[in-house]
DNA sequence: TATTGTTATACTCTATAACTATA
DNA sequence: TATAGTTATAGAGTATAACAATA
């Protein structure tokens, strides 16, 4: 019930393909979630990543978040533009951000939208798959990944 | 003995996120590891899928790989210069494509760089860690990710 | 000397619309 | 009417270089 084609697909069975298109599946299912409350995936990152930091710097949201400085900048100053979150002068060059109070709710939006999205595509694995897929991720990230120095 | 920061990131336990890191992160190893045969990974993804399909047309192959019709136009006209692939009319409108000589072999060359690239992430991994690894990606794309129909 | 925030800029990737020639 | 290939173009996302103010 399918006659799409014969093609073989080689790739399917490579772990770093699969990787990428799943998460290229998944990142554009968050954006449409996400797009309810006008945001984009990266702005609620920093959103979370505010409120689990506060007086957090935009620079340091960048290198948690593998972001340039300069690519911050627009980032952070929409969020400003809208309300959501402020900054304080830390030190003369460096500003703490904290979320406003429209920020603060519009960020348990962003964390239900997000929780409900991973259900959505994990709601059928078991816990403990849940729990070793995020440890293989990570061991990805932080095993073999540090030879780029 | 690290020293970096005191910053919490809830973003790690979100298994989007880290599907995305490791997939940036692995898409930029594989980059490097292609540059020596002067391939981007989308290049040797194509000439994997001709091998696969000989006869296989550029829009069949942007089917399988997500790529716009538009998009393959470039990606194909690069492989023909070089002489890696070439084209036989099919119909009058569609081409039939086919490694060259040239074109096997470095797509030869792609496939072992891919497999070290492979074991440079997932060497600790036991063969059914990467089976149940690769089964879960898979059941990302093809399980709850056909609402966008 | 190093760092923060910033501007400007360029490059890649991806998406859309329209055209042609074929089916 | 639908499809293959193509062109042109626009929009993201990401990267680098340089600068001023500050540490």
């Amino acid at each position: 019930m399918d006659g799409k084609s014969d093609l073989k697909n080689p790739l399917e069975k490579r772990l770093g393909y699969q990787l990428r298109r799943a998460s290229v599946l998944m990142m554009a299912a968050l954006t449409d979630r996400l797009a309810d409350l006008a945001l984009k995936p990266v702005e609620a990152s920093i959103l979370i990543l505010i409120q689990a930091n506060p007086a957090i710097t935009q620079t340091e949201i960048g290198r948690v978040l593998a972001i340039q400085r300069a690519n911050m900048v627009p980032l952070v100053a929409g969020l400003m533009e809208r309300k959501l979150i402020g900054r304080q002068a830390a030190d003369g060059r460096s500003h703490a951000l904290h979320l406003t109070p429209a920020g603060r709710l519009l960020t348990a939006k962003a964390e239900t939208a997000m929780l409900d999205h991973e259900n959505r595509f994990f709601g059928e694995f078991s816990a403990g798959d849940r729990e070793r897929l995020l440890a293989q991720l990570n061991e990805i990230r932080t095993g073999k990944g540090d030879s780029d120095a």
